[in-house]
DNA sequence: CGAAAATTTGACATGACTCAACTGGAGTGG
DNA sequence: CCACTCCAGTTGAGTCATGTCAAATTTTCG
C-alpha cells in the first residue's frame, strides 16, 4: 500500500526511514467505490491526493451539460485540484472514480508541516508540478499539431495498460471529439493501418 | 528597466537590497530585432528569459510546416523552453519576436548560484512554475468546453492591451484555427454581438 | 513609393456534430 | 437458465463548421 507512495517520493527526493515514517504518518487511507465522487463542483480541494490503487476521471462540465474529461488517475499517480487546493476557493471540477479506488489524502495542514519539518519536501512537489506542467504544454501543442486520430494513437501507445481500462467515450471526451467521432476515426484507421 | 524584474520578483517574495542587487547581476540585458529568434528548433535553451519590452511568440512547426502558436511573451512575462532548459535536450520550440524586444537572461549556472545564496528564490520559481501550470490547465480546459469563437473573445478580453499588437492570424494559430476561419467567426460575431 | 504581409472573401471539399436507431455484452432479478 | 435492463459502441442521414485553394484588397514596413 504504503510503499508505493514511498516509492513515488524516491524518485525525485532521498528520506531517511524516520523521515519516510513521518511522512506516511499525515497521509490518509480512504477507499471510493466505483462511480463515487472523491470531489465535486463547488467543493473545496482541501487534500492531495495520490493514488495507490483503482483509476479517477477528473472532468468539467460545460453551460450545455456536456462533460469533459481533463485527466485520469490511475495507480500511482496524484490527483486533485491545485487551483482550489492553493487558493481555498470552490472546485469546477468532477473527480470520480472510473474503479473501485483505494487513494492516500494528504492535507494542506499536513502538506505544510511537513515542509517545515523536512524542506526536502518542497522540491519533490515542485518537480510534480514541473513535469505536470510540462505534460500540460505536451498536450496543448499535441491538440495544435496531431489529429484526434494521432491523438488516439498517441494516448494507446503512452498509456497501454491504462486506455483498456477506461470506455472509449471518455477517451473521445479527453480527446475533445464526440464517441461517435471516435468511433469513426478508429473504424477509418483499422482499415488504413 | 531593471526595475521592472525587481518589481515581478517582489510580487511572490521579498528580498533586501544586497540580495536584489546580487540578483540584477546574474541577468544579462539583450536586444533583439522584430523578427529575429531567441531561441531556434535544435537549439539548446540554456536560459530563463524576463521581457522586459517588446513582444515574443513561442510557436512549433508541424510535419507538415504549418506554425502552430504556443504562447506570447509581452513585457514583465517569462518565456523560454522549460523543457529543454531542464533536461539540456534539443528544444522542439522556436522563439522570435513579433517586436524589437529587450530582455533580462538568466543562465541555468546562475540560477543555480542565485538558489544557492538566495533559497527563498527556489520559492519564486516554484510559484512561477505553478502559476504557468494553472493557466496552462485552464487553457485545456477552454479549448475543450468553448468554441473558437468564444476563445477569441475570452483572448481579447484577458490581453486587452496586447491583443491588438498581435496580428489576428497569429492568435488565430494560438487558437487553433486557420486565419481565414477566424476572419469569418470575428465577422459572425460583430453581426451578431 | 514599392514590396511584403495581413486580412477578407468566394467556392468547394472535408470533417465533425447532432439526432436517432441498432447491436452486443455485462449485470440483475425472476 | 432466461428475460430484462443498462450502457458502450457502432452506424446512418442530414447539417454545419472548418479547412483548402485561390484571388482581391488593405495595411504595414523597409
Amino acid at each position: 500500500m504504503s510503499e508505493l507512495l514511498l516509492k513515488n517520493f524516491r524518485r525525485h527526493v532521498v528520506l531517511t526511514t524516520q523521515e519516510e515514517e513521518l511522512v506516511m504518518l499525515h497521509f490518509i487511507p480512504k477507499k471510493y467505490r466505483r462511480r463515487q465522487y472523491i470531489l465535486q463542483e463547488g467543493q473545496m480541494s482541501r487534500t492531495e491526493n495520490f493514488i495507490v490503487k483503482g483509476l479517477t476521471r477528473t472532468y468539467e462540465v460545460d453551460e450545455s451539460g456536456n462533460e469533459h474529461v481533463i485527466s485520469f488517475g490511475p495507480e500511482d499517480w496524484w490527483v486533485g485540484d491545485l487551483y482550489s487546493f492553493l487558493s481555498d476557493s470552490p472546485s469546477a471540477v468532477n473527480i470520480d472514480c472510473l474503479e473501485d479506488t483505494e487513494v492516500l489524502q494528504l492535507s494542506k495542514a499536513s502538506q505544510e508541516e511537513l515542509f517545515a519539518k523536512i524542506p526536502k519536501l518542497e522540491r519533490f512537489f515542485r518537480i510534480l508540478i514541473q513535469n505536470a506542467y510540462m505534460s500540460a504544454l505536451a498536450r496543448i501543442t499535441s491538440t495544435l499539431k496531431k489529429t484526434a486520430g494521432d491523438r488516439y494513437d498517441e494516448f494507446v501507445h503512452k498509456y497501454p495498460q491504462i486506455h483498456q481500462r477506461i470506455p472509449d467515450r471518455q477517451i473521445a471526451s479527453y480527446l475533445g471529439v464526440t464517441a461517435q467521432s471516435l468511433s469513426r476515426i478508429r473504424r477509418r484507421m483499422s482499415t488504413k493501418a
